[in-house]
DNA sequence: TGCTAAGTTCGACTCCACTCGTACAAGTAC
DNA sequence: GTACTTGTACGAGTGGAGTCGAACTTAGCA
């Protein structure tokens, strides 16, 4: 199943309308690249979870978005819909509803036009025990 | 008065001793520039107080540390030490007492070091309503 | 029809950050 | 000495963020 609107994929609001590959469900919803505020993106970056997830998807997803389980994170499911609903609403990350699971993707072309060089400093950031 | 070593300006922690103009009064205790982490720099300027007073710094402080009050921060001064010292804690700015005042800088070099772009996105900032 | 899996929503709890007033310490100037 | 100034220390209040369990929703499948 793909692209029926529902509740759960409406369309994001503020979000400009782009041309996007037919089929894709909508994004649910998040700043738009214009609203991007420095500091709120900083804010979600300084939670180290919230640093691993960014990361990984930087380094390790194959050019698509992942669902919150490919991250292997030991934490209750109703932490991790906290802290990846905090990326996305501070624009840092793009979810989508496939069928029962939602997958995230990072923004990296709004954010490279907005903060060039804040994801290299992710990337090259390292957790502060092991990976 | 000034380098007598007190109790308030007291050798820095974890610091590397480093050749400096004579007569520079010790920096306060800060984090050795290889034990700054970037999830803590991200949460100190995820504020937007704190980004301005970086982002003034940056900008406009002529090659020398700056006294609390030249930045014109409209808060008690129990509030100031507040975030003054989340700043230099962080390890983002540097903190040298001379006499009664308390002068702060960017450690530039450091945070270039460690965090190469970070600084030109602070400087590159506008604040919510207005400078 | 019913089961299972992915993820949300809600409420509760804890803890920390921000804010500020007040009191205090330390130089500086008279 | 006294007065003034810069800034800290401490404590209290407030709000928000992180954590989690439990109940719920939805999609896919047998």
């Amino acid at each position: 199943m793909t692209g029926q609107r529902t509740e759960a994929n409406r369309p994001a609001v503020g979000v400009e309308e782009r041309p996007e590959p037919p089929g894709l469900p909508d994004p649910l919803p998040e700043p738009a690249a214009a609203d991007i505020r420095l500091e709120t993106v900083l804010g979600a970056l300084s939670d180290p979870l919230r640093l691993r997830i960014v990361r990984k998807l930087l380094l390790e997803s194959e050019e698509f978005d992942h669902t919150c389980g490919w991250f292997g994170l030991d934490r209750p499911k109703s932490s991790l819909t906290h802290h990846f609903r905090a990326l996305r609403e501070a624009g840092v990350t793009r979810q989508r509803q496939y069928g029962l699971e939602r997958r995230s993707q990072v923004r990296v072309a709004d954010l490279n036009a907005r903060f060039p060089g804040l994801l290299d400093l992710v990337a090259a950031w390292t957790p502060p025990d092991g990976d």
